[in-house]
DNA sequence: ATGCAAATGAGAACGATTACCATTCGCATG
DNA sequence: CATGCGAATGGTAATCGTTCTCATTTGCAT
């Protein structure tokens, strides 16, 4: 039903090395979908693999090259990732808490296309978030 | 038809220094549309200006408190400014060249209202960023 | 003209990320 | 299964954008 890690990495032209299957597993089966290079380093420590900063910061941008997993570059400073499941969608994060949903639009996206075709542009790339704050009582954990 | 410079500042709480001034006229009347922090500090050298470095960085923070600049966050890590209008647009980015070309559609600018309304949230602010390609001939001076 | 709070500038400090480099590891080979 | 080589790692220094600190200067009300 899954394809076995390794072959992920070594299609990616990755070897399997000890780390990159730690952080790969970390995504596939951790708690927490969206993470930074600081979450994901000290979640390998909470569970007692020891892992170098910049092995994670590494692994995270050859991941990224590979496209197993999407980098967003959400207000703050920090880069956060996600495993890439091939199903684009935009991020809405709220101010209170720093949860992060997902959304997606078919006329927002089509209309994208449309305005940059007009502008004569091709489009490779598009960024959208919206930072909110959540109405309902499912926010529960201040930032 | 403009209103002079200092009472903008004023309204917002903002005494009328030397550098202030300077940096208002540069966003009002230089070249660039967009630029960043240390492009605004280049510039003034540039003109002569002696002007720090640290002062840049806190007077373009305190403009866009004041809401007469707006901050955006492209892809690079650095952020880049521009002289608030009043009008709300997003922005296309050519990969190639750097080129910010600036549009507003509001289909996209509704559907992103519906959108939050229904996972219940409460827009605040949302940032749209389309990474393309010129396809034109305007896109003259390669990154 | 005078005084004081606010603003400035130079450089230190900072957080996120990358570079460097000696050591270790994955893996193909005999 | 021992061996070897290049890729990968991890600790640390370095870098980049940005903010902080603090002594000095400035705007402006008096």
């Amino acid at each position: 039903m899954d394809e076995t890690p390794p072959e992920h990495l070594k299609s990616a032209g990755l070897k399997s090395t000890l780390p990159r299957l730690k952080i790969l597993d970390l995504f596939k089966s951790g708690s927490e979908r969206h993470m930074s290079a600081e979450e994901v380093y000290k979640q390998l420590l909470a569970v007692g693999e020891n892992v170098g900063l910049a092995t994670v910061y590494r692994v995270l941008t050859q991941f990224q090259q590979a496209g197993l997993l999407v980098r967003h570059n959400f207000e703050g400073g920090k880069s956060v990732f996600e495993l890439n499941e091939g199903t684009h969608h935009d991020h809405i994060v709220c101010l209170q808490c720093g949860h992060v949903e997902e959304f997606y639009d078919s006329a927002i996206e089509s209309r994208q296309k449309k305005v940059a075709a007009e502008l004569g542009f091709e489009i490779h790339d598009h960024s959208l978030q919206i930072y909110a704050n959540c109405t309902k009582t499912k926010c529960p954990n201040k930032r």
